[in-house]
DNA sequence: CTTAACTGATACTAAATTGATATCAGTATA
DNA sequence: TATACTGATATCAATTTAGTATCAGTTAAG
């Protein structure tokens, strides 16, 4: 049972490679040979990214793509949602049905009890904290492929 | 994003009723109609049960399904790792690629965190917290679908 | 001792989702 | 004006999900 898709995690990856060149504009292209992410499947997850105003991009030579909020205000929970939707545990029987059995109704509440756990670690992870942890663990180790990229 | 497939929300749905009916054989038919769940689904699933040692069968008439542990004891999560496997957040790139980028180590760590929450919530939840959660509301209201099968 | 109510075990199908690729048009810079 | 880019889609294969169907065997009841 895998809960995040490709999407969202080539998703996640390119922002952090944004927020790596802050106010920099970065080419589809550099991103998918970063990552290793497949470069028409990344082109599209940026496209969504910018219908969503977490980036915008530049067309032509020397243009691509750049963060447009602050690592710091951009959620895990909110690239979630753009690639899967919100982050419901049992959506059909619990939530779209009427509640006319009170198993459901039982089940419902603990599931929703849940739901909101999860969606409060989601909603506190941001773009910026994974951010933050790459910089340590880059002090404390030279390796690491987006600082590479940086030199 | 649905969480939970209908193999594990009929299961789950399976084991209240039999939970209800402690010791007694509860033919797949019956649970069919009680919780509307399509028959020869829920018959693949209660056999699945049977092998995971979670229910018990008799053949022939009279014979049905009956649960072979304490409510109490069986854990959502067990019941989820039946029909989906583990609950991973992210499983290919975080857990399987050997950890070559210093971005992807730095997903895995908080998306492992964020995995341990999820699978705590699963853990304490259990078949009999729900039938208890049941009870009282049984006791609130004379409505509900299996109160009235217990009559 | 036969019928009917059951489970065991699978095989099959349709639809949706996922991951990935391809194409063509337009834009900006060197 | 060639080239490095994005915008916008269209298409595709593999997998997963939800559901149906079938046939064989078992047991209780009449």
């Amino acid at each position: 049972m895998k809960v995040l898709t490709k999407n969202t995690d080539y998703a996640i990856r390119a922002l952090l490679v944004l927020g790596t060149h802050e106010g920099e504009y970065v080419s589809a292209r550099q991103i998918s040979q970063e990552q290793g992410i497949p470069y028409q499947f990344l082109r599209r997850i940026l496209q969504a990214l910018n219908k969503h105003g977490l980036t915008s991009s530049k067309e032509g030579v020397q243009g691509g793509v750049r963060l447009e909020r602050y690592p710091g205000t951009i959620k895990i929970r909110e690239v979630i949602e753009i690639f899967q939707g919100k982050v419901e545990l049992s959506e059909c029987m619990f939530r779209k049905q009427i509640c006319s059995n009170r198993a459901n109704c039982v089940l419902r509440h603990e599931i929703m009890r849940i739901e909101q756990v999860v969606n409060h670690e989601f909603e506190q992870l941001t773009i910026g904290k994974l951010l933050d942890d790459l910089k340590v663990l880059q002090n404390a180790d030279s390796g690491g492929e987006l600082q590479r990229k940086q030199r």
